[in-house]
DNA sequence: GTACGACCTGGAGCGCGCTCCAGGTCAACA
DNA sequence: TGTTGACCTGGAGCGCGCTCCAGGTCGTAC
């Protein structure tokens, strides 16, 4: 089974353009072409992708999302510099949340600030009007 | 008690260059200045900063800030709208520390299936080089 | 009085991650 | 046979959020 460009940008919820874009700068290996050659992914290609827009998300920068896809062209061989890899940006992840958390925290305080206003309270104005 | 650009800088963590941006673009008010025309920011100002940063860090577009910040300018009338701005990001925060959360599993699982592989658990090997 | 360092301004430049475009090929269908 | 539409290529362009630069002004220290 394979998959148009169109289908494989459907499925992995990127552009065809930036489907293009991952093959040219050798983030995804370039994938089988139809008689046509028109560019026929893999279910093994659309794996990859997913996995890739999962580092996308986790705001690993793409040049290092092609050290990995590198790395992983090298084999078993490489696996320890590839956990290295994933274990750091798993306490990257595990910050940014942490940032997160506290800036709901803020929110939180904010918007009750200006729910306590629309109540009335005029002790909220301080802050509000700050 | 005033501050200079680099005091300033230095406290809120953003840099010189940043600062002037911000004042620019009308994140900021213009801070007072001294005698020599240099920038003197107040306490105000900082704390503003430090709210700036806030949002900033919860991935709020700087159109977005600019909103607000010229909201807050029109004082209490507009707190109704600015509190909505504050309790959409609120749901943007939540739902991107999900879907952090979501890839911090995927890292989890592709972590431990390295480990596996250099402890010998063949199994593994189908995974790694994937 | 001159050297220094912090600050000023307006404007250009940059790195990132796409996104768009022109001009072309090809297979399928009316 | 002609038109459509999906796809191709190489390369330019874009929006974001800064960052850097040249050339200038001030106040202080020697």
């Amino acid at each position: 089974m394979s998959y148009s460009i169109a289908e494989a940008a459907r499925r992995s919820g990127l552009s065809i353009d930036t489907l293009r874009y991952y093959e040219r700068i050798h983030l995804l290996d370039p994938p089988e072409r139809d008689a046509a050659g028109r560019r026929a992914y893999s279910e093994a290609d659309l794996t990859w992708l997913q996995f890739l827009t999962k580092l996308r998300t986790t705001g690993m920068p793409i040049r290092r999302m092609r050290e990995y896809a590198s790395l992983r062209k090298r084999g078993v061989a490489s696996a320890a510099r590839r956990r290295t890899i994933l274990i750091e940006q798993r306490g990257s992840v595990a910050e940014r949340i942490a940032e997160l958390q506290s800036c709901l925290d803020v929110l939180d305080y904010k918007i009750t600030n200006y729910e306590q206003l629309e109540q009335g309270y005029s002790s909220a104005v301080r802050e509000v009007t700050a």
